[in-house]
DNA sequence: AATCTTTATGTAAAGGTTTTCATAAACGCA
DNA sequence: TGCGTTTATGAAAACCTTTACATAAAGATT
């Protein structure tokens, strides 16, 4: 496009030197009313605005953060990265979205949609931002390589870096860990105090930290409660709801006869119901499910879904006050954990086998 | 955070001049085995990665393109960010989202979240983007304010800028328009078809283009066909589950007996069957449900939800086509509208009045 | 009237890079 | 040996802004 106005540029116009055009700018030091005057018209006349690369070269601060996700089109990373926004840009920092596709099954399947996090990694210290928020994708996997390892604290030496994920000893970043595991074990006791004990797991991807946490917890509640933890229970895939659906299907077929089910999150717990509901089974009547991460639209749901309240509200806040207090350089490479909550709404009841009564007695369905 | 590595500490280290560096990192010009492996070396060792703001200072361009939505949190927008995003990077480009929230209750409620387009617009200028994408926002207010077809005009004018939504003449921008109104129509006649004859309209924000464009294709339709259009059919709210629900609440009480209804989007659609199901109605069976914008996991919500397919997928593929051609000068300001299409699942059938057989004799539910 | 202060403005450096132009050395060839 | 050509490298300008410092004029103080 043309040429944007420079500062030089109004200077001319008004026979000053472009210091004075920037002292009127950026209303410091003196300049006579007069002068002042002459400047303001012309800048408001030619519609001059400041080169925000110039000033950064000077400042040395962009005013701009990265942030990196497997994928915003997953609604729990929307909707943590609108709060994120929202404080980002109250304190006056813009943010550039990164998504990796990390944790998803398009990029298992070979296909390379985005670049990788080392490669963001370089973009954002070559772009100068001011800090980046790293949410999930590689932090997470279990078997972590080392170059990306190598990657996260070259960019955590450089800038200040804040990551939601599983913390890495050693790597000089804030580490914000959401708890999950507690929220499981909540959540397998009450579906045995409502006597169930046959309890299926769903969705999620082996070798991600998240769904090894949550399989294990689930693993291990069942085990304390000398409830059976077959493998055939488990069927694992990926977090969308097309995996539910896959996942219950697959369960079906199996002839597994689960009374109930723990679902990775709220999109595979769609999925799985659906699944469910086209093999004849009613939720909760037939089998009980509960969510372990809600994040959307679970209240609305037929019927409304029990699920595991990962507080992404106040993790929301966790992370930016991490964030904005890395940047300003008031906060230290730390661990902070969340705790999760079940919040019970109506997708599980007794199992039949427990419970005498008819489906059809049953309240509110 | 610690001063960065500069070429001119890699030149000094090497004792060589600034050029030769810039020679060896860029590939271009002539420079001897010896000197190259030297300075290559020592780029390695200091970990030396050029300054992408002096870098663009210079070429005049930030390989950053600015997208400007109303709300990521939204998945009609998130679905949509992700599409342009991977062609983004794919081409080079990075992306700076800001989200202004202007179509949210939050926004109609006063509550200041985010910067006005206006500011985003300014911001945009400043870091020398080399495009925008507007999506929605101010652009469908039915009654656009002056100072923001100002605004808009003078971004257009002095960068590549692509509008997703209403074309307002005589600005110098891409617009893609969404062309919602046939979708509409074929949704009522297709609920025509089946034998409704008293169809509500549920979401949406009065005042909004998109919601005007469809209300007005709703009351187009339903004269057409002679049909009752009255207002108390019609409840807007906004975009979201909750209005929805809000809206079946709404129109339950006002005692409306309608068999059949349009929602403005899935999420509302979603909220309005949760409505009537709280209120002991049963979709499709009671009454028939079409979602006029589906986006999400519609095929496995319980019943699976008839909707009108914008193709946003494509509506994608043209808004990045047409703001790299923008970007790179090879696309004029022009206007291009994407045809909607009536994706038939289970929400919808014919009204117990006008088919004599019970719902319990009702296929799939 | 001489000196000190304040006010107004300009000059120039700095920030990190790319690129054009100039220079110098090495090389090929008659 | 001398001249033209290629190869390797450096110097300096340009991109746009902010800011420290310098300068000059005007005003205040003795």
């Amino acid at each position: 496009m043309g040429k944007s106005v420079t500062i030089r540029e109004i200077a001319e116009e008004c026979h000053v030197s472009i210091a004075t055009v920037s002292r009127v700018f950026n209303d410091s030091g003196t300049v006579s009313a007069a002068t002042r005057q002459r400047v303001e018209e012309a800048i408001a006349r030619r519609g001059y605005t400041p080169n925000a690369l110039a000033r950064s070269l000077i400042s040395d601060q962009t005013m701009t953060l990265g942030v990196i996700a497997p994928d915003i089109a997953n609604p729990y990373f929307s909707a943590l990265f609108t709060l994120i926004e929202q404080a980002a840009i109250q304190a006056g920092y813009f943010l550039v979205l990164c998504n990796t596709f990390y944790i998803s099954s398009s990029y298992q399947q070979g296909q390379r949609m985005a670049r990788t996090e080392e490669e963001y990694f370089e973009m954002m210290l070559r772009r100068k931002v001011d800090g980046v928020l790293v949410i999930g994708g590689q932090i997470d996997v279990v078997e972590m390589s080392q170059s990306y390892r190598a990657a996260l604290t070259n960019l955590a030496r450089r800038m200040p870096v804040v990551v939601i994920g599983r913390p890495i000893p050693d790597v000089p970043c804030v580490f914000i860990e959401k708890e999950s595991g507690g929220g499981v074990i909540t959540a397998v006791n009450y579906l045995a105090s409502l006597g169930h004990r046959r309890i299926a797991f769903a969705g999620g991807e082996p070798g991600i930290t998240i769904t090894a946490t949550r399989l294990g917890a689930y693993r291990d509640a069942l085990a304390a409660l000398r409830l059976p933890c077959d493998e055939e229970l488990v069927c694992l895939s990926d977090y969308y709801a097309k995996d539910g659906y896959q996942a219950g299907q697959v369960l079906l077929a199996r002839g597994v006869d689960f009374t109930a089910a723990l679902a990775i999150n709220d999109s595979v717990a769609l999925g799985l119901m659906r699944a469910l509901k086209d093999h004849g089974l009613s939720v909760p009547q037939d089998v009980s499910i509960i969510s372990c991460d809600q994040f959307y639209n679970s209240e609305y749901l037929i019927p409304r879904l029990t699920g595991i309240d990962q507080h992404n509200e106040l993790l929301g806040k966790l992370v930016i006050q991490a964030l904005l207090g890395a940047v300003h350089g008031t906060s230290e490479p730390a661990l902070i954990k969340c705790m999760p909550e079940l919040v019970v709404r109506e997708s599980c009841q007794p199992p039949r086998q427990a419970v005498p009564r008819e489906g059809a007695a049953m309240p509110n369905q």
